[in-house]
DNA sequence: GAAAGGATCCGCT
DNA sequence: GCGGATCCTTTCA
């Protein structure tokens, strides 16, 4: 257990992102546990920090332990925790533990199932949006809780992206039920 | 200045 | 299970 958040996320972030399940995560009290992640790094075509700095990915070039908010297709946001390097972690799915009432209302009463199941609508359970966007994720209105222990994971390749298919970057708890999609192969 | 593409979700079949 | 919606960012002329 590192105490340290900004000593925890200045590593790879292939290193990181299996190290996260598991941990609590909290935006102004609504939250719960994350029980799906993908990495991303910058020798990775299908990262956003692949072509180099931009007015839009800057935040993946800063200091480790922050928000990296993008949009998506337009509509949807998403959550990613930078890395060291340039490197950045995708939040895909939570096991929701605190604040169900006011996701229920965010989302429109889906079942817990749903809530966060997938990278957009966590975002929209959470209410976060691109004005977290390079905010520190060691302070208000964020609050992150490491896990004790890794319990069993699967991976596999990662969603919705074209390029750099192959790379199992994608990891998931084991058998979880609040996964945005299912792993091929070994779930239970 | 204009065009193409994208780390997705929802509704319908 | 599949296809459309929707709009911001980047890249090229």
């Amino acid at each position: 257990m590192i105490e340290n958040l900004t000593a925890f996320f200045d590593r790879h972030s292939a290193i990181v992102a299996p190290e996260l399940l598991g941990a609590t995560v909290l935006y102004d009290g609504v939250g719960g546990r994350i029980v799906e992640v993908e990495a991303y790094d910058p020798s990775d075509p299908a990262s956003h920090s692949f072509p180099g700095p931009t007015p839009r990915n800057r935040v993946m070039f800063g200091p480790p332990a922050r928000a990296y908010v993008y949009r998506s297709y337009g509509i949807h946001w998403c959550l990613n925790f930078v890395c060291g390097n340039a490197g950045a972690v995708l939040i895909r799915a939570l096991e929701p533990t605190e604040g169900l009432d006011l996701m229920r209302r965010r989302r429109g009463f889906e079942s817990p199932e749903a809530l966060c199941s997938g990278p957009g609508k966590l975002c929209q359970a959470l209410g976060i949006t691109g004005e977290d966007n390079g905010r520190s994720l060691a302070a208000s209105p964020f609050a992150l809780t490491l896990a004790t222990g890794q319990g069993p994971f699967v991976t596999g390749p990662r969603i919705g992206i074209s390029k750099a298919v192959e790379i199992p970057w994608r990891f998931g708890v084991a058998g979880s039920r609040f996964l945005s999609r299912r792993f091929a192969g070994n779930q239970s």
